[in-house]
RNA sequence: GGUUCCGUAGCUCAGCUGGAUAGAGCAACAGCCUUCUAAGCUGUGGGUCUUGGGUUCGAAUCCCAACGGAAUCACCA
């Protein structure tokens, strides 16, 4: 970085002392000079020409010129090609930055202060009558991920979820269970209680389909067609009705059934509570939608009466949003009662009472960009000032090879599931190493696998685009070779290996040293980290520090497979090497942390 | 139909705030373990960057259009 900086600074500086003009630094365009050119850092002078009046060659080979004079112990020689300039960096130089990220315990990151900017991040948000499934995985480790990379930019972050755990869908699930369940719970099953009650979501399912057949089949018996049959049916289902009523009496706090929905999400969080374990996720504040539902209302009333809504002739209440290219919402029904987008007006609400918050970040699925771009006018309308700039983080679907998961089809990739065969298949891979560890205890072995497994996981979903459709074929399982997260484990674990056999008998000094391009490649790399940072903050795309811990990983491989490091016989060499190792490693850690992604110490 | 997003190697993906001959991995083939962990390294083959225009000294990248795919346009959440 501070190379980079300085060679700026020279730039303009020759630009004025050539050419007479004052231009400012971000006309400078330095990048990292391309594998197959000489030097390490390269010019691009186009922008130049109109100032120089010369051909680019010209205009590179003086620039060049200054700046080899003016800068010696920064650039050591050049050469052009056409418009670029490709530079020599001295090694000192790259000795003393090696030295600088070495002793940087935070080296990237942007500190966190009590001044720094307030983001809430809400991810997760589950529905409490099934299973979590890969989708849900992947909002999980994208939100967890996003809150590590904001704090890394200098914010403080509070991660939050709000649980749908009321609607009719958690009451066809408890209406189920009273009708198909004999009295089963997770402790007579032995069943993780979100499954157990997913058991039933489909059960009544089932059941339901069952009988809108037959109703269906009676009512065109009659002399009814087709689709008309079908809407009757769906109106006078007894099982949907039933669980229609469930949803009054709940609405009415009716004790009984308050106590057996209690009862049966408690049943569902347990069970969600180790998902988030195993996923390594975690919430600072929780919210619930049963508490949050009816708090959106009084918004809602208050932009009435502020004359941004209005009221219809059947009394409910609705925004016009054609001003901006949108249509007209529905806010409240006639008989009073909420929907989604008043509920989510409410529950912005209370986070603001709860929290002062300066940003809103919402981790939801590309099918809610609608919803999101309407709720971010309203909210600026009632006066919340993170309204307008509120983040839909977006995430693309994931989706399997016939397709989209759908729940109901029993086409879903379950968490839990996953989570074991990759966490089993760790730990079949270890055993045919053919450098196994053998003085490792049975309990050691199985966080060794834990670790893989899931590093494997997260970096799969995590190293592509958040917001493009990700294939997951479960024909084929997720690799532990080439770029994925295991390579990266790996290359943290033979480094751990390399620095414990040195057992800190090494020192770097800052005197002459001749490197390598292999070594000052991977200083170079390392000293990128914290524009890998600052732009997945920027740009909200976590994937950018996968991708740089995975080139970092790969850049390192090659110079571990080139170089001795603990044989090199040269004290000097040494120590910047094993300084090397030191710093790739800190910065696996620190980035591969960033995801979520634990390294084992070996593996 | 309106809106938004996506289209890069056989497959999965990088690269997109314009810069040099478009990169990885998987799969295929050929090499490298008496030497710091071979979950590694090296090599070979594989591309009209969907298509057509435009802007520019320069376009996978920016603009327009077409084609293909996805999502959404509910008094469901």
């Amino acid at each position: 970085m501070q190379i980079e900086q300085k060679l700026t600074a020279a730039v303009v500086a020759a630009v004025k002392a050539l050419y007479g003009q004052d231009v400012p630094e971000t006309i400078v365009q330095l990048g990292a000079t391309k594998k197959e050119f000489e030097g390490h850092l390269t010019l691009i002078v186009f922008p130049f020409l109109k100032m120089s009046r010369k051909r680019p060659e010209d205009t590179a080979e003086e620039i060049g010129q200054y700046l080899v004079t003016n800068l010696p112990d920064v650039v050591a020689r050049f050469n052009v090609i056409k418009g670029f300039l490709n530079m020599v960096i001295a090694d000192a130089c790259w000795v003393s930055l090696l030295s600088e990220i070495q002793q940087d315990a935070h080296y990237g990151l942007t500190p966190v202060t009590d001044e720094s900017p307030l983001v809430m991040i809400e991810y997760s948000s589950p529905n409490t009558n099934k299973p979590l499934h890969l989708g849900h995985v992947r909002n999980n480790l994208l939100g967890w991920a996003l809150a590590q990379v904001m704090e890394a930019n200098g914010n403080r972050v509070v991660k939050t979820n709000i649980v749908n755990d009321r609607g009719i869908h958690i009451c066809k699930s408890m209406l189920a269970w009273l009708k198909w369940g004999n009295g089963e719970t997770p402790e007579s099953t032995g069943k993780k209680g979100d499954h157990l009650i997913g058991d039933y979501y489909v059960a009544f399912d089932k059941h339901y389909r069952a009988e809108l057949k037959q109703l269906t089949e009676k009512f065109v018996a009659e002399g009814m067609d087709e689709e008309a049959a079908k809407e009757r049916a769906e109106k006078e289902s007894p099982l949907m009705n039933e669980a229609r009523a469930m949803l009054v009496k709940w609405e009415q706090n009716d004790p009984e059934v308050r106590g057996l929905w209690k009862r049966m999400n408690d049943w569902v969080y347990a069970g969600f509570d180790e998902t988030y374990k195993a996923l390594g996720v975690s919430f600072d504040k929780i919210y619930y939608e049963s508490q949050t539902y009816l708090e959106g209302k009084e918004k809602v009333m208050e932009g009435l009466e502020k004359g941004f809504f209005y009221r219809r002739e059947d009394g409910s209440i609705w925004a016009n949003l054609n001003a901006e290219g949108l249509d007209e919402k529905l806010l409240l029904r006639a008989d009073g009662t909420s929907v989604y987008m008043t509920q989510d007006i409410g529950t912005a609400k209370l986070r603001f009472q709860d929290f002062p918050i300066d940003k809103m970040i919402y981790v939801v699925g590309n099918e809610q960009n609608y919803h999101f771009q309407v709720l971010s006018i309203l909210l600026d309308k009632l006066g919340f000032k993170w309204g307008k700039d509120l983040v839909h983080f977006s995430y693309g679907m994931v989706e399997l090879p016939n397709g989209k998961m759908k729940s109901r089809e029993g086409t879903v990739v379950d968490a839990d599931d996953l989570i074991a065969k990759m966490i089993s298949d760790a730990r079949e891979m270890s055993k045919d190493k053919v450098n196994k560890l053998d003085d490792i205890t049975e309990a050691e072995a199985q966080e060794i696998a834990r670790i893989v497994g899931m590093g494997a996981l997260k970096y799969f979903i995590l190293k592509v685009d958040a917001r493009k459709n990700m294939l997951f074929n479960p024909e084929e399982s997720i690799d532990f070779n080439g770029n994925t997260g295991p390579f990266i484990q790996y290359t943290y674990a033979r480094i751990r290996s390399i620095l414990r056999k040195a057992n800190g008998q090494w020192a770097m000094d800052n005197g002459q040293c001749a490197l390598s391009e292999k070594e000052i490649a991977l200083i170079q790399q390392l000293a990128a980290f914290g524009t890998a940072v600052r732009q997945a903050g920027t740009d909200y795309n976590v994937s950018v520090i996968a991708n740089y811990c995975y080139d970092l990983a790969k850049e390192f491989n090659g110079f571990y497979h080139d170089f001795q490091i603990l044989k090199e016989e040269d004290p000097q060499k040494r120590a910047v090497r094993l300084a090397l190792c030191e710093a790739v490693a800190k910065v696996i850690k620190t980035g591969m942390g960033l995801l979520g992604i634990e390294v084992p110490e070996r593996m």
